[in-house]
DNA sequence: ATTACTATTTCCCGAGTAA
DNA sequence: TTTACTCGGGAAATAGTAA
Protein backbone atom coordinates (compact mmCIF):
# COMPACT_ATOMS: atom_id res chain seq x y z
CA UNK A 1 0.00 0.00 0.00
CA UNK A 2 1.06 3.75 -0.95
CA UNK A 3 -0.22 6.54 0.33
CA UNK A 4 2.61 9.21 -1.15
CA UNK A 5 2.02 11.45 -4.17
CA UNK A 6 4.40 11.24 -6.64
CA UNK A 7 6.66 14.03 -5.38
CA UNK A 8 7.43 12.41 -2.43
CA UNK A 9 8.41 9.22 -3.62
CA UNK A 10 10.77 10.93 -6.05
CA UNK A 11 12.42 12.08 -2.84
CA UNK A 12 11.86 8.85 -0.69
CA UNK A 13 13.33 7.00 -2.97
CA UNK A 14 16.34 9.73 -3.80
CA UNK A 15 16.68 8.85 0.10
CA UNK A 16 16.91 5.18 0.15
CA UNK A 17 19.44 5.45 -2.09
CA UNK A 18 21.20 7.80 -0.57
CA UNK A 19 21.13 10.08 -2.98
CA UNK A 20 22.07 12.81 -0.35
CA UNK A 21 26.36 12.09 0.29
CA UNK A 22 26.28 10.94 -3.50
CA UNK A 23 24.43 12.01 -6.59
CA UNK A 24 23.06 9.57 -8.30
CA UNK A 25 22.98 9.17 -12.12
CA UNK A 26 19.55 7.38 -13.41
CA UNK A 27 17.66 8.46 -16.35
CA UNK A 28 14.14 9.88 -16.19
CA UNK A 29 12.67 6.39 -17.68
CA UNK A 30 14.39 4.47 -15.03
CA UNK A 31 12.94 6.75 -12.28
CA UNK A 32 9.92 6.28 -14.36
CA UNK A 33 9.90 2.61 -13.68
CA UNK A 34 10.91 2.97 -9.85
CA UNK A 35 8.20 5.10 -9.08
CA UNK A 36 5.98 3.68 -11.50
CA UNK A 37 4.98 6.23 -13.54
CA UNK A 38 5.71 7.40 -17.31
CA UNK A 39 9.22 9.21 -18.40
CA UNK A 40 7.52 12.78 -18.87
CA UNK A 41 6.32 12.69 -15.43
CA UNK A 42 9.31 11.47 -13.79
CA UNK A 43 11.18 14.53 -16.23
CA UNK A 44 8.41 16.98 -15.48
CA UNK A 45 8.57 16.47 -11.30
CA UNK A 46 12.31 16.32 -11.47
CA UNK A 47 12.29 20.06 -13.19
CA UNK A 48 9.79 20.98 -10.77
CA UNK A 49 11.40 19.41 -7.17
CA UNK A 50 14.41 21.50 -8.46
CA UNK A 51 12.88 24.39 -9.04
CA UNK A 52 11.55 24.21 -5.61
CA UNK A 53 14.48 23.72 -4.35
CA UNK A 54 14.62 19.83 -3.22
CA UNK A 55 16.84 18.10 -5.53
CA UNK A 56 19.77 19.20 -7.19
CA UNK A 57 20.53 17.97 -10.77
CA UNK A 58 24.00 18.51 -12.34
CA UNK A 59 24.93 17.52 -16.05
CA UNK A 60 28.18 15.87 -16.58
CA UNK A 61 28.25 14.42 -20.72
CA UNK A 62 25.42 12.74 -21.29
CA UNK A 63 24.52 11.60 -17.87
CA UNK A 64 22.11 13.22 -15.33
CA UNK A 65 22.99 13.40 -11.66
CA UNK A 66 20.86 13.49 -9.22
CA UNK A 67 20.65 14.22 -5.35
CA UNK A 68 18.62 15.69 -2.78
CA UNK A 69 19.17 18.93 -1.45
CA UNK A 70 19.50 19.82 2.19
CA UNK A 71 15.68 21.37 1.82
CA UNK A 72 14.94 18.11 0.45
CA UNK A 73 16.52 15.80 3.16
CA UNK A 74 14.86 17.90 5.81
CA UNK A 75 11.14 17.95 4.20
CA UNK A 76 11.76 14.14 4.45
CA UNK A 77 13.34 14.69 8.59
CA UNK A 78 10.55 16.75 9.55
CA UNK A 79 7.89 14.26 8.05
CA UNK A 80 10.04 11.27 9.97
CA UNK A 81 9.67 13.56 13.17
CA UNK A 82 6.36 13.69 13.30
CA UNK A 83 5.44 9.94 12.36
CA UNK A 84 8.48 9.27 15.26
CA UNK A 85 6.28 11.14 17.65
CA UNK A 86 3.08 9.28 16.80
CA UNK A 87 4.72 5.61 17.15
CA UNK A 88 7.54 6.10 19.83
CA UNK A 89 5.20 7.93 22.57
CA UNK A 90 3.39 5.42 24.88
CA UNK A 91 -0.08 4.73 23.97
CA UNK A 92 -2.56 5.62 26.10
CA UNK A 93 -5.48 3.56 25.90
CA UNK A 94 -8.61 5.08 27.70
CA UNK A 95 -12.01 2.81 29.28
CA UNK A 96 -14.74 4.21 30.06
CA UNK A 97 -18.60 3.28 31.65
CA UNK A 98 -20.77 3.26 34.40
CA UNK A 99 -20.12 1.37 37.68
CA UNK A 100 -22.19 -1.31 38.89
CA UNK A 101 -22.64 -3.51 41.25
CA UNK A 102 -22.25 -7.60 41.12
CA UNK A 103 -23.27 -9.93 43.37
CA UNK A 104 -20.22 -10.31 45.39
CA UNK A 105 -18.12 -12.75 43.54
CA UNK A 106 -15.25 -10.24 43.35
CA UNK A 107 -15.13 -10.18 46.96
CA UNK A 108 -15.56 -13.70 47.47
CA UNK A 109 -12.75 -14.56 44.44
CA UNK A 110 -10.10 -12.09 46.10
CA UNK A 111 -10.08 -13.52 49.68
CA UNK A 112 -9.45 -16.82 48.41
CA UNK A 113 -5.38 -16.48 49.14
CA UNK A 114 -4.48 -18.88 46.15
CA UNK A 115 -5.54 -15.46 44.17
CA UNK A 116 -5.05 -12.87 46.64
CA UNK A 117 -1.13 -13.92 46.84
CA UNK A 118 -0.90 -14.29 43.33
CA UNK A 119 -2.10 -10.93 43.20
CA UNK A 120 0.02 -9.11 46.04
CA UNK A 121 3.15 -10.71 44.05
CA UNK A 122 2.87 -10.23 40.14
CA UNK A 123 0.28 -7.57 39.85
CA UNK A 124 2.56 -5.72 42.96
CA UNK A 125 0.33 -4.76 45.39
CA UNK A 126 -2.22 -6.17 48.11
CA UNK A 127 -5.54 -5.95 46.77
CA UNK A 128 -8.50 -4.50 48.22
CA UNK A 129 -10.59 -7.79 48.71
CA UNK A 130 -13.25 -6.80 46.11
CA UNK A 131 -13.79 -5.52 42.10
CA UNK A 132 -15.55 -2.70 40.85
CA UNK A 133 -17.52 -3.36 38.04
CA UNK A 134 -17.63 -0.92 34.84
CA UNK A 135 -20.22 -1.49 32.59
CA UNK A 136 -18.50 0.40 28.45
CA UNK A 137 -19.89 2.95 27.30
CA UNK A 138 -18.62 3.28 23.91
CA UNK A 139 -17.45 0.57 20.78
CA UNK A 140 -14.33 2.75 21.22
CA UNK A 141 -14.21 1.33 24.68
CA UNK A 142 -15.14 -2.14 24.07
CA UNK A 143 -13.10 -2.54 21.03
CA UNK A 144 -9.83 -2.04 23.25
CA UNK A 145 -11.30 -4.08 26.13
CA UNK A 146 -10.94 -6.46 23.28
CA UNK A 147 -7.61 -5.26 23.10
CA UNK A 148 -6.35 -4.87 26.31
CA UNK A 149 -7.58 -8.96 27.24
CA UNK A 150 -5.30 -9.39 24.51
CA UNK A 151 -2.19 -7.94 25.82
CA UNK A 152 -2.93 -8.33 29.41
CA UNK A 153 0.82 -9.34 30.38
CA UNK A 154 -0.09 -10.57 33.97
CA UNK A 155 -1.09 -14.31 34.38
CA UNK A 156 -3.37 -15.44 37.57
CA UNK A 157 -3.44 -18.93 37.37
CA UNK A 158 -5.94 -21.39 38.56
CA UNK A 159 -5.99 -23.92 40.79
CA UNK A 160 -8.12 -26.96 42.25
CA UNK A 161 -9.45 -26.89 45.56
CA UNK A 162 -11.25 -30.12 47.15
CA UNK A 163 -13.34 -30.59 44.23
CA UNK A 164 -14.15 -27.25 42.96
CA UNK A 165 -11.83 -26.19 40.22
CA UNK A 166 -11.24 -22.43 39.82
CA UNK A 167 -9.92 -20.53 36.24
CA UNK A 168 -7.30 -18.85 35.81
CA UNK A 169 -7.58 -15.22 34.63
CA UNK A 170 -5.34 -12.39 33.20
CA UNK A 171 -4.44 -9.11 34.51
CA UNK A 172 -3.03 -5.83 32.94
CA UNK A 173 -2.09 -2.77 35.09
CA UNK A 174 -3.73 0.09 34.71
CA UNK A 175 -4.28 3.54 36.46
CA UNK A 176 -8.01 4.55 37.73
CA UNK A 177 -9.61 7.62 36.90
CA UNK A 178 -6.21 8.55 35.05
CA UNK A 179 -4.39 8.55 38.29
CA UNK A 180 -5.20 5.86 41.30
CA UNK A 181 -2.65 2.37 40.71
CA UNK A 182 -5.25 -0.44 39.93
CA UNK A 183 -5.39 -3.58 37.63
CA UNK A 184 -8.17 -4.53 34.84
CA UNK A 185 -8.53 -8.24 35.77
CA UNK A 186 -10.28 -10.48 33.15
CA UNK A 187 -11.31 -13.93 34.31
CA UNK A 188 -11.00 -16.92 31.61
CA UNK A 189 -14.31 -17.56 32.77
CA UNK A 190 -17.12 -14.80 33.56
CA UNK A 191 -20.63 -14.35 32.96
CA UNK A 192 -19.93 -11.16 32.64
CA UNK A 193 -19.88 -9.86 28.49
CA UNK A 194 -17.09 -8.04 26.61
CA UNK A 195 -18.64 -4.64 27.42
CA UNK A 196 -17.61 -5.05 31.60
CA UNK A 197 -14.44 -5.12 32.83
CA UNK A 198 -13.18 -5.84 36.39
CA UNK A 199 -11.03 -3.48 38.38
CA UNK A 200 -8.75 -4.38 41.64
CA UNK A 201 -6.87 -2.08 43.52
CA UNK A 202 -4.94 -1.57 46.47
CA UNK A 203 -7.98 0.54 48.01
CA UNK A 204 -11.76 0.71 48.38
CA UNK A 205 -12.36 2.67 44.63
CA UNK A 206 -15.92 2.95 45.68
CA UNK A 207 -14.47 4.88 49.07
CA UNK A 208 -12.70 6.83 47.84
CA UNK A 209 -14.01 8.09 45.04
CA UNK A 210 -17.14 7.95 46.61
CA UNK A 211 -19.02 5.89 43.42
CA UNK A 212 -22.28 4.71 43.24
CA UNK A 213 -24.06 2.95 40.77
CA UNK A 214 -24.49 4.34 37.71
CA UNK A 215 -21.36 6.70 37.76
CA UNK A 216 -19.38 7.19 35.08
CA UNK A 217 -15.37 6.27 35.50
CA UNK A 218 -12.31 5.83 33.30
CA UNK A 219 -9.48 3.35 33.40
CA UNK A 220 -6.01 4.50 31.74
CA UNK A 221 -3.80 1.81 30.73
CA UNK A 222 -0.35 2.68 29.67
CA UNK A 223 1.59 0.20 26.75
CA UNK A 224 5.13 1.49 27.00
CA UNK A 225 6.55 2.75 23.58
CA UNK A 226 4.98 1.38 20.84
CA UNK A 227 7.66 -0.81 19.88
CA UNK A 228 5.65 -3.16 20.13
CA UNK A 229 3.48 -1.58 17.97
CA UNK A 230 2.99 -4.14 15.12
CA UNK A 231 1.41 -6.35 17.84
CA UNK A 232 -0.34 -4.16 19.04
CA UNK A 233 -1.88 -3.04 15.65
CA UNK A 234 -2.36 -7.00 14.69
CA UNK A 235 -4.14 -7.25 18.03
CA UNK A 236 -6.73 -4.92 17.47
CA UNK A 237 -10.28 -6.26 15.89
CA UNK A 238 -11.51 -4.23 13.14
CA UNK B 1 7.55 23.20 4.44
CA UNK B 2 5.12 19.80 3.67
CA UNK B 3 5.63 17.78 1.04
CA UNK B 4 2.04 15.91 2.15
CA UNK B 5 -0.91 15.08 -0.15
CA UNK B 6 -3.93 15.83 1.37
CA UNK B 7 -4.52 12.07 2.25
CA UNK B 8 -1.40 11.90 3.80
CA UNK B 9 -2.34 15.00 5.72
CA UNK B 10 -5.89 13.54 6.96
CA UNK B 11 -4.16 10.48 8.19
CA UNK B 12 -1.50 12.33 9.66
CA UNK B 13 -3.78 14.84 11.81
CA UNK B 14 -6.10 11.63 12.85
CA UNK B 15 -3.19 9.62 14.21
CA UNK B 16 -1.18 12.84 15.88
CA UNK B 17 -4.63 13.28 17.64
CA UNK B 18 -4.77 9.69 18.65
CA UNK B 19 -7.85 8.00 16.66
CA UNK B 20 -6.39 5.09 16.56
CA UNK B 21 -7.25 4.35 19.96
CA UNK B 22 -10.29 6.35 20.21
CA UNK B 23 -12.86 7.58 17.95
CA UNK B 24 -12.79 11.38 16.95
CA UNK B 25 -15.92 14.04 17.40
CA UNK B 26 -14.70 16.19 14.40
CA UNK B 27 -16.98 18.20 12.00
CA UNK B 28 -15.60 18.42 8.13
CA UNK B 29 -15.77 21.91 8.26
CA UNK B 30 -13.18 21.86 11.63
CA UNK B 31 -11.08 18.81 9.55
CA UNK B 32 -10.96 21.37 7.00
CA UNK B 33 -9.23 24.19 8.64
CA UNK B 34 -6.89 22.12 10.35
CA UNK B 35 -5.72 20.66 6.96
CA UNK B 36 -6.35 23.91 5.19
CA UNK B 37 -8.30 22.93 3.05
CA UNK B 38 -12.10 23.37 1.94
CA UNK B 39 -15.10 21.56 3.64
CA UNK B 40 -16.09 20.14 0.47
CA UNK B 41 -13.01 18.51 0.30
CA UNK B 42 -12.54 17.44 3.53
CA UNK B 43 -15.88 15.72 3.02
CA UNK B 44 -14.81 13.84 0.32
CA UNK B 45 -11.56 13.12 1.27
CA UNK B 46 -13.13 11.31 4.63
CA UNK B 47 -15.59 9.76 1.82
CA UNK B 48 -12.95 8.51 -0.33
CA UNK B 49 -10.41 6.95 2.59
CA UNK B 50 -13.46 5.30 3.93
CA UNK B 51 -13.80 3.77 0.83
CA UNK B 52 -10.41 2.67 0.65
CA UNK B 53 -10.29 1.49 4.10
CA UNK B 54 -8.34 3.87 5.71
CA UNK B 55 -10.79 5.16 8.39
CA UNK B 56 -13.90 4.47 10.21
CA UNK B 57 -16.61 6.70 10.03
CA UNK B 58 -19.47 6.08 13.08
CA UNK B 59 -22.25 8.32 12.77
CA UNK B 60 -24.27 8.47 16.17
CA UNK B 61 -27.13 11.28 16.07
CA UNK B 62 -25.91 14.01 14.75
CA UNK B 63 -22.23 13.74 15.54
CA UNK B 64 -19.45 11.87 13.37
CA UNK B 65 -17.24 10.28 15.11
CA UNK B 66 -13.65 9.29 13.14
CA UNK B 67 -10.64 6.76 13.70
CA UNK B 68 -7.91 5.45 11.63
CA UNK B 69 -8.38 1.81 10.56
CA UNK B 70 -6.04 -0.93 11.16
CA UNK B 71 -4.98 -0.29 7.62
CA UNK B 72 -4.71 3.70 7.78
CA UNK B 73 -2.46 3.40 10.92
CA UNK B 74 -0.56 0.32 9.06
CA UNK B 75 -0.30 2.58 6.32
CA UNK B 76 1.59 5.63 7.95
CA UNK B 77 3.69 3.11 9.84
CA UNK B 78 4.71 1.37 6.97
CA UNK B 79 5.69 5.01 5.64
CA UNK B 80 7.62 5.59 9.36
CA UNK B 81 9.64 2.15 9.08
CA UNK B 82 10.87 3.72 5.13
CA UNK B 83 12.07 6.62 7.05
CA UNK B 84 13.70 5.63 10.03
CA UNK B 85 15.47 2.95 7.93
CA UNK B 86 17.16 6.33 6.03
CA UNK B 87 17.24 8.77 9.25
CA UNK B 88 18.56 6.22 12.09
CA UNK B 89 20.99 3.79 9.70
CA UNK B 90 24.78 5.08 9.98
CA UNK B 91 25.49 7.17 7.42
CA UNK B 92 28.34 6.26 4.93
CA UNK B 93 30.12 9.19 3.60
CA UNK B 94 32.67 7.91 0.77
CA UNK B 95 35.64 9.95 -1.03
CA UNK B 96 37.28 9.33 -4.19
CA UNK B 97 40.27 10.55 -5.49
CA UNK B 98 43.21 10.39 -7.20
CA UNK B 99 46.35 9.36 -5.03
CA UNK B 100 49.98 12.36 -5.68
CA UNK B 101 52.40 12.66 -4.03
CA UNK B 102 53.39 15.86 -1.93
CA UNK B 103 57.00 17.13 -1.08
CA UNK B 104 57.44 14.82 2.26
CA UNK B 105 56.12 17.17 4.73
CA UNK B 106 53.64 13.90 5.90
CA UNK B 107 56.50 12.54 6.62
CA UNK B 108 57.97 15.40 8.35
CA UNK B 109 55.26 16.33 10.72
CA UNK B 110 53.89 12.30 11.57
CA UNK B 111 57.48 11.98 12.84
CA UNK B 112 57.49 14.68 15.27
CA UNK B 113 56.94 12.97 18.43
CA UNK B 114 54.35 15.63 19.67
CA UNK B 115 52.16 14.73 16.61
CA UNK B 116 52.93 11.33 16.76
CA UNK B 117 52.25 10.78 20.38
CA UNK B 118 48.82 12.48 20.16
CA UNK B 119 47.81 10.52 17.18
CA UNK B 120 48.76 7.54 18.69
CA UNK B 121 46.68 8.27 22.04
CA UNK B 122 43.57 9.58 20.18
CA UNK B 123 43.07 8.34 16.92
CA UNK B 124 44.17 4.96 18.53
CA UNK B 125 46.72 3.51 16.36
CA UNK B 126 50.27 4.26 15.61
CA UNK B 127 50.48 6.09 12.85
CA UNK B 128 52.84 5.33 10.07
CA UNK B 129 54.86 8.14 9.22
CA UNK B 130 53.74 9.67 6.65
CA UNK B 131 50.30 10.71 4.34
CA UNK B 132 48.78 9.72 1.96
CA UNK B 133 47.24 12.50 -0.49
CA UNK B 134 44.62 12.10 -2.20
CA UNK B 135 43.26 14.30 -4.83
CA UNK B 136 39.53 14.55 -4.73
CA UNK B 137 37.80 13.66 -8.02
CA UNK B 138 34.35 14.46 -8.07
CA UNK B 139 32.15 17.35 -6.31
CA UNK B 140 30.62 15.41 -4.13
CA UNK B 141 33.53 14.02 -2.70
CA UNK B 142 34.40 17.62 -2.22
CA UNK B 143 31.60 19.25 -0.52
CA UNK B 144 31.91 15.69 1.99
CA UNK B 145 35.32 16.87 2.63
CA UNK B 146 33.50 20.13 3.54
CA UNK B 147 31.28 18.23 5.53
CA UNK B 148 33.71 15.95 6.95
CA UNK B 149 36.15 18.19 8.03
CA UNK B 150 33.10 20.28 10.41
CA UNK B 151 32.47 16.87 11.69
CA UNK B 152 35.91 15.72 12.50
CA UNK B 153 36.42 15.34 15.94
CA UNK B 154 39.86 14.36 17.27
CA UNK B 155 41.42 17.15 17.83
CA UNK B 156 45.16 16.96 17.51
CA UNK B 157 47.24 20.22 19.35
CA UNK B 158 49.64 22.36 18.40
CA UNK B 159 52.60 23.54 19.90
CA UNK B 160 55.44 25.83 19.90
CA UNK B 161 59.00 24.45 20.07
CA UNK B 162 62.03 27.22 20.22
CA UNK B 163 60.68 29.70 17.15
CA UNK B 164 58.57 27.69 15.10
CA UNK B 165 54.73 27.25 15.63
CA UNK B 166 53.37 24.05 14.53
CA UNK B 167 49.67 24.28 13.65
CA UNK B 168 46.52 22.14 15.19
CA UNK B 169 44.49 19.45 13.04
CA UNK B 170 41.44 17.47 13.64
CA UNK B 171 40.96 13.78 12.65
CA UNK B 172 38.42 11.87 11.90
CA UNK B 173 38.87 7.75 11.63
CA UNK B 174 37.82 6.24 8.46
CA UNK B 175 38.26 2.84 6.19
CA UNK B 176 40.72 3.28 3.35
CA UNK B 177 39.18 1.37 0.84
CA UNK B 178 36.29 0.43 2.39
CA UNK B 179 38.08 -2.07 4.92
CA UNK B 180 41.63 -0.32 5.86
CA UNK B 181 42.25 1.18 9.26
CA UNK B 182 42.87 4.88 8.68
CA UNK B 183 42.00 8.54 9.66
CA UNK B 184 41.81 11.34 7.36
CA UNK B 185 43.81 14.05 9.24
CA UNK B 186 42.82 17.86 8.54
CA UNK B 187 45.37 20.17 9.26
CA UNK B 188 44.15 23.81 9.98
CA UNK B 189 46.64 25.58 8.18
CA UNK B 190 47.86 23.36 5.12
CA UNK B 191 48.85 24.44 1.37
CA UNK B 192 46.57 22.29 0.10
CA UNK B 193 42.99 23.06 -1.45
CA UNK B 194 39.93 22.00 -0.42
CA UNK B 195 39.89 19.48 -2.69
CA UNK B 196 42.74 17.20 -1.43
CA UNK B 197 42.87 14.96 1.77
CA UNK B 198 45.56 13.66 3.50
CA UNK B 199 44.90 10.03 5.30
CA UNK B 200 47.20 8.52 7.91
CA UNK B 201 46.71 4.99 9.04
CA UNK B 202 49.12 2.10 10.82
CA UNK B 203 50.49 0.69 7.70
CA UNK B 204 52.15 2.19 4.38
CA UNK B 205 49.34 2.37 2.21
CA UNK B 206 51.22 2.59 -0.75
CA UNK B 207 52.96 -0.44 0.06
CA UNK B 208 50.07 -2.48 1.14
CA UNK B 209 48.14 -1.20 -2.07
CA UNK B 210 50.58 -1.72 -4.47
CA UNK B 211 49.48 2.25 -4.89
CA UNK B 212 51.54 4.38 -7.89
CA UNK B 213 50.59 8.78 -8.32
CA UNK B 214 47.17 8.79 -10.49
CA UNK B 215 45.73 5.27 -8.76
CA UNK B 216 42.26 5.59 -7.62
CA UNK B 217 41.33 4.80 -4.02
CA UNK B 218 38.59 5.72 -2.00
CA UNK B 219 37.95 6.47 1.99
CA UNK B 220 34.45 5.84 3.43
CA UNK B 221 33.32 7.41 6.94
CA UNK B 222 31.08 5.66 8.80
CA UNK B 223 28.56 8.46 11.13
CA UNK B 224 27.13 6.16 13.99
CA UNK B 225 23.46 6.42 13.78
CA UNK B 226 22.27 9.80 12.32
CA UNK B 227 20.98 10.81 15.30
CA UNK B 228 23.03 13.60 15.04
CA UNK B 229 21.62 14.32 11.54
CA UNK B 230 20.55 16.99 11.95
CA UNK B 231 23.83 18.63 12.97
CA UNK B 232 24.84 16.76 9.98
CA UNK B 233 22.50 18.07 7.63
CA UNK B 234 23.21 22.37 8.99
CA UNK B 235 26.98 21.22 8.59
CA UNK B 236 26.71 20.46 4.88
CA UNK B 237 27.07 22.77 2.07
CA UNK B 238 24.58 23.46 -0.20
C1' DA C 1 19.55 5.92 -26.48
C1' DT C 2 18.43 10.49 -23.81
C1' DT C 3 15.38 14.92 -21.97
C1' DA C 4 11.60 17.76 -22.14
C1' DC C 5 8.41 20.25 -25.05
C1' DT C 6 3.11 20.64 -26.49
C1' DA C 7 -1.49 18.75 -26.60
C1' DT C 8 -4.91 16.05 -24.56
C1' DT C 9 -7.02 13.69 -20.90
C1' DT C 10 -7.78 12.80 -16.32
C1' DC C 11 -8.06 14.13 -11.73
C1' DC C 12 -8.70 17.19 -7.95
C1' DC C 13 -10.28 21.36 -5.64
C1' DG C 14 -13.66 24.43 -4.07
C1' DA C 15 -17.97 27.37 -5.02
C1' DG C 16 -22.69 26.88 -4.89
C1' DT C 17 -26.22 24.62 -2.90
C1' DA C 18 -29.63 20.84 -1.46
C1' DA C 19 -31.11 18.03 2.24
C1' DT D 1 -25.97 24.20 12.13
C1' DT D 2 -24.46 19.75 9.71
C1' DT D 3 -22.80 16.51 5.21
C1' DA D 4 -22.14 15.85 0.58
C1' DC D 5 -23.94 16.53 -4.03
C1' DT D 6 -22.96 18.85 -8.94
C1' DC D 7 -20.15 21.42 -11.77
C1' DG D 8 -16.60 24.56 -13.67
C1' DG D 9 -11.79 25.73 -13.64
C1' DG D 10 -7.28 24.49 -13.04
C1' DA D 11 -3.63 21.38 -11.90
C1' DA D 12 -1.35 17.17 -12.88
C1' DA D 13 -0.52 13.02 -15.73
C1' DT D 14 0.24 10.81 -20.12
C1' DA D 15 0.79 10.58 -25.33
C1' DG D 16 3.14 12.10 -29.01
C1' DT D 17 7.18 13.87 -30.57
C1' DA D 18 11.26 17.06 -31.28
C1' DA D 19 15.93 17.79 -30.39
Amino acid sequence: MQILNSKEKLLLFLAQNGAYTKSLAISTSALAQQLRTSQQSASRLLILLEKEGYVEKIIIGKTTLVRLTNRGLEALRDLYIQLREIFEKPMEIVLEGRVFSGLGEGFYYISLPQYFEQIKERVGFTPYPGTLNIQLLSKDSIENRILLEKLADIPIDGFVDGQRTYGKAKCIKALFMGEQEAAIIFAERTHYGKDVIEIIAPVYLRGKYGLRDGDKVFVKVILESSKQDKNIIEARVE
